[in-house]
DNA sequence: GGAAATTAATCAATCGTTTGATTAATTTTG
DNA sequence: CAAAATTAATCAAACGATTGATTAATTTCC
């Protein structure tokens, strides 16, 4: 069957991914990638060089996309909080989207074995706390905002979507939900959204 | 020398637990564990059957010293703001005093091929939740909480602390300190701590 | 026909574990 | 008390299995 044609490549990539988030970089071995992605194991060193190459493909074309969906949100018209509220709205829906992959960056994240991955990471995450940084400062300084503790809002923030990601949900009356399941990802969507956007106005708006 | 009497079970837990902590269980052979406590690589095998059983140990052992540290807030007298207080004080200390430990237990929680660990894990961290629920809960049926979606701040609570910890801490203006540095961390301790209680009273007792 | 893609077979290195032997300390026995 | 027996702790060496990588031959495709 000729229609059968599939890119190699691509499998490879998308197998790898899908074990790495699953049993991590060192946990995954090549022959595992090659049995799920249909290839032949010399197929990952002809393509990619090393499994530690098919890795950094993996985190280079995902913190690409990443980096690219981060708009500018410098339009001179809209207040301070509602820039926030986009940025708020726009990161609940990313990492939302991409929880496995979000998993496999945090765990990176807390390595040490692997400085230039962990450099990369570091990069794409400073990127996104210098945005809300910005966001939170100049609300202070045009005295929309109260004067808080801007690192730790940052933490607030992307602290409180990565725990909806990684810890445990199904564990209590309150929290007994599957991300995996379409249904209830999109409920907490926007109960994240809602949550930490009715947070942030009551906490940074809110005249002592 | 009598005096030099060294338990060597003792120096392959301490030194595994490094290793792990820094390189992933995965990513620590027992050669180099051998090597890091001085110990024979068949002692290993010997005290602990296997190397899982040396991770195992060393997470019950720290997830016991966990549980013992979890007072029971239950006295009468204070309010749910007061509990909720200590608690925070409590955890913010528990976490930025074990940080190396909670980036492998929250590495570990990422994983699936340990499902065992997995268990182990959410059992301790849902006993926190729990814990974290049943204040919340309770001062918004006394009235003195306003009605606020309770996973999602449970999740911003022990988010914060995790971000804190785990997240890039060098990178800008706003956050530049190194938590390996003892002033540093008593100052992060401080205003994470200052942070959330203020954040959680504003936030839950805000009369709109 | 020739470049690119794919394969099975093989490589040295490392993995976690086990072995049999040895030491040092403790207990039992006469 | 001292000799004999037993135990726990430690070691170097080796085990079979698996690792990531490479080779050389073959197939596919333009």
């Amino acid at each position: 069957m000729k229609t059968e044609k599939v890119d190699k490549r691509q499998a490879i990539l998308e197998a790898a991914e899908k074990l790495f988030c699953e049993t991590g970089y060192e946990g995954t071995s090549t022959r595992q990638i090659a049995k799920e992605s249909g290839a032949n194991m010399a197929m990952i060193n002809y393509y990619f060089g090393s499994k530690e190459g098919v890795f950094v493909e993996i985190m280079n074309e995902r913190i690409a996309s990443f980096a690219s969906q981060l708009k500018i949100i410098n339009e001179d018209k809209i207040s301070a909080l509602e820039k926030l509220h986009r940025v708020i709205e726009g990161y609940v829906n990313r990492i939302l989207n991409n929880t496995a992959f979000h998993k496999m960056m945090h765990r990176e994240l807390s390595l040490t074995q692997r400085p230039e991955m962990y450099d990369k990471i570091k990069d794409a995450m400073s990127h996104n706390m210098q945005l809300i940084d910005r966001i939170i400062t100049g609300g202070i300084e045009d005295g929309s905002f109260n004067k808080v503790d801007v690192r730790m809002v940052i933490a607030t923030i992307m602290g409180t979507i990565t725990n909806i990601v990684i810890a445990p949900n199904k564990v209590m009356p309150c929290s007994n939900f599957d991300l995996n399941n379409p249904k209830d990802k999109k409920m907490i969507k926007e109960r994240a959204i809602a949550h930490l956007q009715d947070l942030t106005t009551v906490y940074l708006t809110t005249k002592k």
